[in-house]
DNA sequence: TCTGGGGTCCTAGGACCC
DNA sequence: TCTGGGGTCCTAGGACCC
């Protein structure tokens, strides 16, 4: 038989996650918002009902969270990383091959389980196990395909009669649930390809598997066309546990403040090029091009615009901040412009090596170990405690994000452990 | 006044080479 | 008057995801 794929899915996971350690909140209206406080990137459940929109902006709904005392939180992303290991840890403890989507959901490969279990019995004991062992509520879809496995998920959280566990194997249930499901809520379908679908006749999930596979390609692309393959029980898109190594790494950031002088951004891009290096030695890669852009903000009409970007290919890869550092430091002053608002900033790190694979070159400088030896005990040093840096970004500075209703760090931070009254 | 950040994949088009 | 064509590499931009 064909393969069976799991899709188990936090539910409102950055609100389950404050919940956790904020009992009284259960039931209350909440939600966390984006870095700089901008947008809501999390609701509860009364929140939903209440019609807020992933990604609204703040200052549209601020009477709504006044009118029903929406509690707030800025994004904990220390807390919320350190919760997802949990919960992938507990996957990883009852399925062979779990693949890890994203911070709040992962694929698990159930193929084979279907000849001696009940495959919804299994997602029913995938969901209380992570609910009893983490505290964090899922839920679980079940299918073919991994489109078809998003799907069977969006059900089983929007129909509440399913328990959060939908197994939707069966063809016939499949299109069923097609039908009632709107083009644009099929993986893989954007607002902008929705559109186009409704137009030309497209409404339901149901009328995209049952498209013409060439005259979507035709019309749309090979992407399309494979969704559709997907909801027809193809699989085209790999289950694929083994995540190749990223392919680019970018650090950006909005500013809280504006920043108008050539020193801040200076600054601002010394800080996002020394985190985007520690990522880099993570990947454990080497880079050789790094990219530097800068923009005003798209918001602000009234104010003259500027975005740019330049690039650089260094002489050779390197991970090491102090070269990196001095590059973006280069390629920052090629682009400023003075007099105008900048909003928004930041580093792209690309063309990677694995340094292991790498020949020495016949100009190897002299010192090179003494770099890595330094990098690594850098890492360590800023892992325990976020405090040695390199000296261009130790203060906090008035352009720094806003996170104005941030919780502790209750499970990375011995300062900020949970006190039991 | 106030609108996130970090990724991926695909395609089109230009530069360059033979 | 007639003014190649195909391959490859790179980049920019568009679309999507969470």
């Amino acid at each position: 038989m064909a393969q069976v794929i799991a899709l188990v899915d936090c539910n409102n996971f950055y609100v389950s996650c404050e919940r956790l350690f904020r009992p009284d909140l259960q039931g209350v209206p909440m939600v966390v918002l984006s870095n700089n406080d901008g947008c809501a990137v999390a609701r509860s459940a009364e929140v939903k009902d209440l019609g807020v929109k992933m990604g609204v902006p703040r200052f549209q709904i601020e009477e709504l969270i006044e009118q029903h005392g929406i509690c707030t939180f800025s994004s904990n992303y220390t807390l919320y990383g350190d919760i997802s290991a949990r919960v992938m840890n507990t996957l990883e403890s009852i399925a062979p091959r779990v693949f890890v989507y994203s911070i709040d959901e992962a694929f698990m490969d159930l193929s084979g389980l279907q000849k001696n279990y009940s495959l919804l019995e299994f997602g029913r004991f995938t969901k209380s196990k992570v609910e009893k062992e983490v505290g964090i509520p899922v839920c679980v879809g079940i299918s073919t395909t991994k489109t078809l496995a998003k799907l069977a998920n969006q059900g089983a959280k929007k129909y509440h009669s399913t328990g959060g566990v939908v197994d939707l194997t069966e063809v016939k249930r499949q299109r069923k649930l097609m039908a009632m499901t709107e083009v644009g809520d099929v993986w893989g379908v954007g607002r902008r390809i929705s559109q186009r679908l409704e137009s030309m006749g497209v409404k339901s999930a149901l009328d995209l598997a049952d498209a013409d596979p060439k005259w979507i390609r035709k019309h749309f692309s090979v992407v399309l066309e494979r969704t559709v393959s997907e909801l027809n029980g193809v699989s085209c898109i790999p289950f694929d546990d083994t995540p190749p190594v990223k392919k680019q790494i970018v650090v950006s950031r909005s500013f809280g403040e504006r920043i108008t002088e050539l020193a801040a951004m200076r600054k601002a891009i010394a800080g996002f090029i020394t985190r985007a290096a520690e990522k880099l030695r993570k990947e454990g890669q080497v880079a050789q091009h790094l990219q530097v852009f800068l923009r005003t903000s798209p918001f602000a009409k009234s104010q003259p615009q500027y975005a740019n970007s330049t690039s650089e290919r260094l002489v050779e890869p390197t991970d090491d901040t102090r070269l990196l550092l001095a590059a973006s430091m280069r390629l920052i002053e090629r682009i400023w412009l003075s007099g105008y608002q900048f909003a928004k900033a930041g580093v792209m790190l690309s063309d990677f090596y694995d340094p292991k694979l790498q020949q020495q070159t016949l100009f190897c400088a002299e010192g090179d170990s003494r770099s890595e030896a330094l990098m690594t005990t850098l890492d360590q040093i800023n892992y325990k405690t976020g405090r040695v840096q390199f000296a261009r970004r130790i203060d906090r500075n008035p352009w720094d994000m806003k996170r104005e209703m941030l919780s502790p760090r209750y499970t990375t931070s011995w300062l900020e452990l949970p006190r039991v009254k």
